[in-house]
DNA sequence: TCAAAAGTGTTATCCTTACACCCATGT
DNA sequence: ACATGGGTGTAAGGATAACACTTTTGA
């Protein structure tokens, strides 16, 4: 095994979960601080025999590291670039790795997840992604930031794409755009992990508007379930894997808006969930409203056979930093 | 490396491919006749060392077997369970197989690709996804069978999603559904891979209706392709990956056709092409239309830059079959 | 002159967006 | 009574789906 040829190469597969749960109108992903790599990480661990499946696999790591059980699962993407850390087993020998990523959601009674794990805020990773009070203060410096990385030659387009992604021009924000917007900053070398993945230096002017970096590509990946997330529940009733059993409209509502980062408008909000048969009156009220109790709903089961393809399609309302 | 604690497996990736043609109105996937394997495959190989990216390594890899160059491609979905074989090495030593499949589009004069590699219609392996001419003559044998399979207990359930799949009640066909419905095929054996992943005989009765299975799991990654593609085209420009530089607009319906598999609205297309902007007239003209000639388009790159999610929000021509 | 395909104008309908307003409870 | 959040009706605008029709070429 020495030189020569092509050959097959030692390679590690790591799973990776971005776990998420939202709770108090808040949503977090689940961490574990790892002796071993530096900072803040993802629940993750490689590949085993023995498991039958890549989402067993999956399942029995995020456990043993965090003691959480997952529910919903599903595939997110697979790493395997320079958006990889390489972990080169030094040596000269060829040992990559390829991460496989991903998304689990979970509805989250938060008291009784009190273990070796932390939940942390996805907007501490992403500050710009969060428009539900207006566009985030930070915006417009990142903005200026970004534009002036504009190499001379491909000025135009990287201007264009610049406000396309970042809008603070007339075009309308899309909240979809959570990976595209993390890689532009990457690009422009403004996260710290550009640096970290060349080996550079981290620059010493400190940058309090990109947000915390997580160990590896831990946040690229997280921006990548982000995306995912915030698309998915436009036509698929993912969102109420994040519910309790029984809940408010209000609720439901806050929770779009966590995971969507932008307001949405109450009276088309609780339509479309009418309209689209998502949900059907337990017959309970929510007393500790703080005002008007308010009916307590459960989903409907049931959708997932008659409608072709249920989900919201959450419309910001204009009221505040839509556009 | 004999037995005992779950240990790191040797894993063998392999790097699969789903390359995708148009041509006069027909879709294609191209696939190779390798003497290993048995039956038409897709081409692929194992991930080796050297390659930079997962990318380059699949690029490589095409090239190597079919000569075709590729252009456009973007990753699909890591395959790794009970749907991938296993391609045990056989002694006990645990070696699964993973899969990390791509879809790839190229535009296609035809001729010029006249190598090693067969182009295969799509419709050849799913032949129910093809209702251009109304719901295929085969779709009611089908829906049958696959009612016939329903078990006692969770008859209702299955019954419901058949129809909601299949189509033939009052639902919409969903022409974005095309993985679900091969999965529920597999599952209800109806498809010949039911029975080889299980190395179970293949039932003497010929299924004519089924269509053409593939090597491996690779009729089910061209269903997962088949399902992207048919979603991404209503919100990004990719159907101008499929297209010669310049076209008209009837062979850009043709095309979104061809792989939607139902009939489209000709007004209703051409003013969303048009009022989407994606298109400009190249003033050349195209005279072998068999009737008035047709202005030649181009696809205006810009529109990546300009507006948010462009792409042909393609309906169903209630003509026929679109039901 | 006819077939065949390109290309246009117009209308009814539905969905989206936003407005304003009323209801039920705790303090 | 009033603050607070729950819950509803309705109108304007735009996108969609379908209609029928005209234009330009080759045979």
């Amino acid at each position: 095994m020495a030189d020569g040829a092509p050959e097959e190469s030692r390679v590690r597969i790591d799973l990776t979960a971005v776990v998420v749960a939202v709770d108090a109108g808040q949503p977090y992903v689940l961490t574990v601080d790892t002796a071993e790599a530096p900072g803040i990480a993802l629940p993750s661990g490689p590949l085993v025999a023995g498991q039958r499946t890549l989402q067993a696999g999956l399942r029995a790591w995020v456990e043993a590291q965090t003691k959480c059980r997952l529910e919903y699962v599903e595939q997110l993407y697979t790493f395997g670039d320079r958006t990889s850390n390489p972990l080169d087993g030094g040596e000269g020998v060829t040992h990559r790795a390829v991460s496989i990523a991903y998304l689990a959601l979970v509805s989250m009674p938060m008291e009784q997840l009190e273990m070796q794990a932390h939940w942390l805020s996805w907007y501490a990773l992403f500050p710009w992604e969060d428009r539900r009070e207006g566009p985030h203060p930070l915006l417009g410096e990142l903005h200026d930031d970004l534009l002036a990385k504009a190499r001379p030659a491909a000025n135009r387009a990287w201007r264009q794409r610049v406000d396309l992604l970042f809008g603070t021009g007339q075009l309308p924000w899309d909240e979809e755009r959570t990976l595209e917007r993390y890689e532009m900053l990457y690009n422009a070398g403004l996260v710290d992990e550009a640096f970290r993945d060349r080996e550079e230096p981290i620059p010493a002017t400190p940058r309090t508007n990109s947000g915390v970096s997580l160990a590896a590509d831990h946040r690229r990946i997280t921006a990548t379930a982000i995306s995912r997330l915030r698309a998915k529940i436009k036509y698929r009733p993912v969102l109420f894997e994040l519910m309790p059993p029984d809940f408010t409209l209000s609720q439901l509502q806050k929770t779009a808006e966590a995971l969507s980062g932008i307001p949405l408008h109450k009276q088309n909000f609780r339509r479309l969930v009418e309209q689209q048969n998502l949900v059907e009156e337990t017959g309970g009220v929510a007393t500790d409203t703080g005002g008007r109790p308010a009916k307590l709903m459960r989903f409907r089961e049931d959708v997932l056979l008659e409608r072709p393809r249920p989900g919201l399609r959450v419309s910001a309302s204009r009221r505040m930093g839509a556009v």
